[in-house]
DNA sequence: GATGAATGAGTCTTCATTCAT
DNA sequence: AATGAATGAAGACTCATTCAT
């Protein structure tokens, strides 16, 4: 690789105008085509570039090398299932339990994303970018324990952070591995019900078994 | 010309004579270390040869290309944190709760790994391998399921094979996170007794939250 | 990595620029004398780049790989070649005989091309070119045959495919090695009467020798 | 490559055991098969050594380096192409024309060797053999000469030098070309004719035809 | 003598990045 | 602003050759 000069690992050139929002949107999709059909070793800057529609030269217009755009892919990735799931925690209209709403919207989010996805967040990580990753969850988490209230038998106290931790990454950890391995039963309502069963669980029960 | 077909992803000679093995053994130290220090992009397999204190050609004798180095290191570590998990799962003569002993196991094998690890993982779900890092973690399921009766109380029925799939994700998706994150928490009392509790509600608990 | 698929064995960007004509032109001179003085063994594609004063990228901008750069060379030789007899069987103000003018321009072109000319004719073969190799000269037969008339004495009829095939091959045969060995008789008068008279005596002799 | 240092292209050892004899008589049949399957690019120490069923070694203590492999065998496929033809040309009791069988035995010749055969002569040229390469022919066409007065219609001058090279090189030269194109009418007696005629017509012609 | 594991220089090829137009 | 030809550093991999056993 040519890589002469690493530099900042961010956007150049802010997109405030029309044209340019249109440019990195089009970057973006080349990349995660790129990225579904032939994975991370596949994807260059000038296949991005060709598939996207326009020259080399202008993605290094918008980003300061490949990285980068990973990076911003990433990133945008996050805060979609982010918004995703504070939206569906939030309607107001909809009967379905609010954490198994939230459990669908996370189902649907990360499988939308397919590899690419997951090419994306590795990418974030391998970059230091954990605590990045772990930000949106962090909010969700937050949000879950702001309303811990509408969700939990009355009586029932708000997790401690530590048990905050426990339940989202475990949540995230389920949905994640069964839409990577493509499971058969990855939307099934028994699916579903196991996990709400785990969650319900956990705040059902106070003290660890012996 | 440097420019072979791609062949079979196994281990070319059989490391029959002790001196092999401790040449393979060799191999996969250095390559950790360069993925510890550098992560994936500054493996090269000619800083592996150094690093290893052997040559390159020497490297080809063994694996028949890097990729396949990652893969089998990427498998030996699987099998590692399966043995140590049927290990502590299967110890008789410790008072601690079987699947208190598990997740100790667990931490204790995800912490050791460090980032070299993740990438090893990455690496094998990257080559199609995510059946195949599913299996230890359906061995443990397996075992879990099989003496369900020592750790459940009295009356609970075994989990189903989604059941299974939810709690084994779920624990092991919280520690491989806690560990990649790095929380401070990592090890305490608190964070093994939530864990429990995760567990254990799920199994004190008959039906999902309406 | 340096790891490629052998895609075809043709030339990568279209050389419709001035500009690009020129780059194939240099690298081409580059190659044959790093042939001619060093032999096969010695031609790399760094080495190409660097006689040809272009970067060895730019040479994979127009070859997909080495052989290609060979085998273009080796079809442009041919198309010389025949483009050089062609012409000399058809000036038509040459009051020399048609037949010895095209042996001249045969020791002509041979003797130019050199040792690269042998190397990329080897190959041509080695690529299953064979069939490539002998179609200028299946078009130089052809040409004979439909001028047949005019070159022989009244009378004679036309060599059969397998007679044409016999003569094409003796005097090809005979110009080539001479050109190789280098003999010092190499376009004399005498090596031309012989070879006039082997042809000569060829449309002269009706049944073969008892 | 690793060609550390050039040596003499000659063999080390002299095969004056029984033993060493058979040995470099496995390697040459090795290398000939591989030659004849892979074509050169696919020829490799190792491999000879492994199909030969010797040690890489050992192929060093008959030969100073992979080249001279090829120049040994080389030699001696020349030899047998030359023992074959003085046979055949000497054969007292045979009724047919000595040149008839002279040119049935270069055919068979040439067509054992296959493509095997084509590759030594290349390598044999290139390392500066065509001087050795012509010796056979010239051995020849020196026979040729003397008996001259066997094959020749009586007061037929013996050709000169020039003459031999051209009727040799011409015969040599379309036999050759007609085995590696793989010609239909290769063994026919029309091509052997045709061949006849050739020569025949050489002989019975005195001046070229102006 | 024979063996074959080890060596490492050298090859081809890729691709991130630049910059003249 | 955009383009895309050109660059060349860097990497994977091969294989002739050596030499300790």
């Amino acid at each position: 690789m040519a890589q002469p000069k690493k530099v900042a690992l961010i956007q150049r050139r802010r997109p405030v105008r029309r044209r340019s929002t249109a440019t990195v949107e089009v970057i973006f999709e080349a990349a995660a085509q790129i990225l579904t059909v032939g994975g991370r070793a596949a994807l260059t800057t000038n296949r991005i570039a060709e598939r996207a529609g326009v020259s080399v030269g202008s993605i290094y217009a918008y980003f300061p090398n490949k990285e980068a755009i990973l990076l911003a892919m990433a990133r945008r990735e996050l805060d979609a299932v982010r918004d995703r799931v504070v939206a569906a925690l939030s309607a107001k209209d909809d009967p379905t339990h609010p954490l198994r709403r939230t459990i669908r919207a996370l189902m649907a989010a990360y499988g939308e994303g397919g590899v690419a996805r997951r090419i994306l967040m590795e990418t974030l990580f391998a970059y230091g970018g954990s605590d990045e990753m772990a930000r949106p969850v962090h909010e969700v988490a937050d949000l879950i324990a702001a309303r811990a209230a509408d969700f939990l038998p009355a009586g029932m106290t708000a997790p401690s952070p530590i048990g905050l931790f426990v339940l989202t990454r475990a949540v995230d950890g389920v949905i994640r591995t069964a839409t990577y391995d493509g499971v058969d039963f990855l939307g099934s309502p028994a699916f579903e019900d196991e996990l709400m069963r785990l969650i319900g669980g956990y705040f059902s029960t106070r003290a660890p078994p012996a």
